[in-house]
DNA sequence: GATTGCTTGACTTATGTTGACCATACAATA
DNA sequence: TATTGTATGGTCAACATAAGTCAAGCAATC
């Protein structure tokens, strides 16, 4: 008694497995006929299962012609060492447990320079805002950062 | 299958292809005869696709020999490169407009698909914890999206 | 029993296409 | 020089076609 949301999944994931490239297109309105359900059934589906985080990036258009393209992202080897790191992160982590973090995953060639930049900035302007616009306590901007880092991790491993 | 914008993109991309110079002309009647539509549609093209945030100038004269000139924008250094961010940016950044951003500069090879993701993800997250966590209306957050996108391509600018 | 996840449909927003009407540059002519 | 004609391109609004959002209700799981 598999679920709607499992069923299109797997339909979807078979559309990877078809395909010779890591990306598909797709129509909403098709597959929600193909399926006998209401077109924003798609919309959960994508968000729940094929989110950034999942190793995807979904892109669309409306209008004529429109349609929705997920991407795959497929990197080299570097997912069970960034699985590894997540399971490091926890749920809390402070400023400087972060900086070492990723200095020590630049340093073993895991994070470019660029790429480690970009956490880097994502990090200190989360921080920012929580600090100063929301005055958030540290503790929990802890958890918030732990938050931010494990997707960032995971949004690379997973492919 | 392919739309009529489609098209017309393609041609006029591939006009850049044959051209020597990273700048073309055309005729807008010319064009339009040739894909048989209405001259009104070309406009339509160059607005959606030749626009700066895709790394094009579009200027035009009218009347008698009048001509669309299309240039493809270069940069010579980094500085040039960041006031170009910082412009297309702006103060303020819908979702989509964000997303779209983030496309191209990946199609045009200034970012990488990891470097695309973070940024996607940083993103998300931002906007997530802003509108769950702390309630804030649509338009401070479409503030600091601006905030974020214009401090990450910043520091990849400088990187 | 409460929490989380799934499903639905009404309403909103975005894109592509067309055509009527407007603005401008140049050239011929008065 | 001033006027007018012609050849361009520009703007905008209407319409068709898709996809997105959101909240409410239902189902499954803890």
């Amino acid at each position: 008694m598999s679920s709607l949301t499992k069923s299109i999944e797997a339909y979807i994931v078979s559309l990877f497995e078809e395909a010779t490239q890591d990306e598909i297109s797709l129509r909403r309105k098709d597959i929600a006929e193909k399926f006998g359900c209401v077109p924003s059934q798609i919309n959960y589906v994508l968000r729940s299962r094929f989110a950034p985080e999942h190793g995807f990036i979904v892109s669309s258009q409306r209008g004529g012609n429109g349609y929705i393209r997920i991407m795959q992202l497929r990197f080299n080897n570097c997912e069970e060492r960034l699985v590894h790191f997540e399971d490091l992160v926890g749920n809390v982590m402070s400023e400087q447990e972060s900086r070492r973090l990723l200095a020590s995953l630049q340093n073993r060639s895991i994070l470019s320079a660029r790429e480690r930049i970009l956490m880097e900035v994502a990090l200190r302007k989360q921080d920012e805002i929580a600090r100063s616009t929301y005055d958030i306590p540290p503790y929990r901007r802890d958890l918030q950062r732990a938050e931010l880092m494990k997707s960032l991790l995971r949004s690379l491993a997973l492919a």
